[in-house]
DNA sequence: TAAACATTTTTGGCTAACCTAACTTGGTGA
DNA sequence: TCACCAAGTTAGGTTAGCCAAAAATGTTTA
């Protein structure tokens, strides 16, 4: 069964609200898609039949297992991401979240899992270099 | 003017044929692609309706001034990260590829400058941590 | 508890991007 | 040169994802 990249990020979403509020609510899920109600409709009666969001109408919906194993592996990618690209790569936090949001939906799991490697590398194998490059990127930003 | 993902795909694609054959043909966009001729002269009418091709019916093909610089903009972004996923990350070329593939279109001018940035620093100021880092993952991937 | 308000859902309709089948055109070899 | 084949095009149709307007349901408050 194939999921878009705009189902993943629905599940994603959901996941959000989930672990922040407990609760997932058509209307929240919309502002933060920049959708509106309607849209969030479609899609989950989509999910759904896709057995990765338990939804019936005006009910409470919730992730399936299914769904909330997906919501959390592009979860993570992003967390991972942004991560690199602030900590590393010294990126102003809204951009690298920006990136991120995009990136975690295409990043294969032998990328993902490299760049978490090398982060660990250079952090431990050459610190001070790394605090250099930020140092002077950070400089640069003024 | 909106040109979206895919368009910018096309665009790219024929950006590489001209470079590579000097000639752009329904037919090898179509296979670059993975679509069939039809989707191709869809794809055609658009851009050239915006103004980012030349484009009319059994004449040969080319861009416009505006699509050759957003094709290189983004065939230089394609480079960059296929280099930086290889040479820094060592991931799998194939793999690069894909995924530089993807990110090409989303990614932030800013965190494309600053990965060519930290590339070079590395490479400069600890290229046997880098080595080691790459030596580490190749034997690993036995 | 019932009216008023907020939220969710349905309906109907749009665009981007793709396809198959059928057609036109252009170039090539007999 | 002309018939044939490859390449390109058109016509007509599908799906995903979005929206506005209106209807249905749920919730809160007077």
């Amino acid at each position: 069964m194939e999921i878009s990249k705009r189902e993943e990020e629905y599940l994603e979403t959901m996941y959000m609200l989930h672990k922040n509020r407990g609760i997932i609510r058509v209307k929240d899920i919309a502002r933060m898609m920049k959708v509106k109600p309607p849209s969030v409709v479609d899609a989950l009666k989509k999910l759904n039949e896709k057995g990765l969001v338990h939804y019936e109408k005006y009910d409470r919906i919730l992730l399936t297992e299914k769904g909330r194993k997906i919501a959390e592996t592009t979860y993570s990618k992003h967390i991972l991401l942004t991560e690199f690209f602030i900590e590393i790569l010294g990126i102003p936090p809204e951009i690298a979240e920006q990136d991120a949001c995009q990136f975690e939906h295409y990043v294969h799991e032998i990328t993902a899992e490299r760049i978490k490697e090398f982060a660990r590398f250079i952090q431990e194998q050459c610190p001070y270099v790394l605090k250099q490059f930020i140092k002077e990127k950070l400089a640069e930003e003024k």
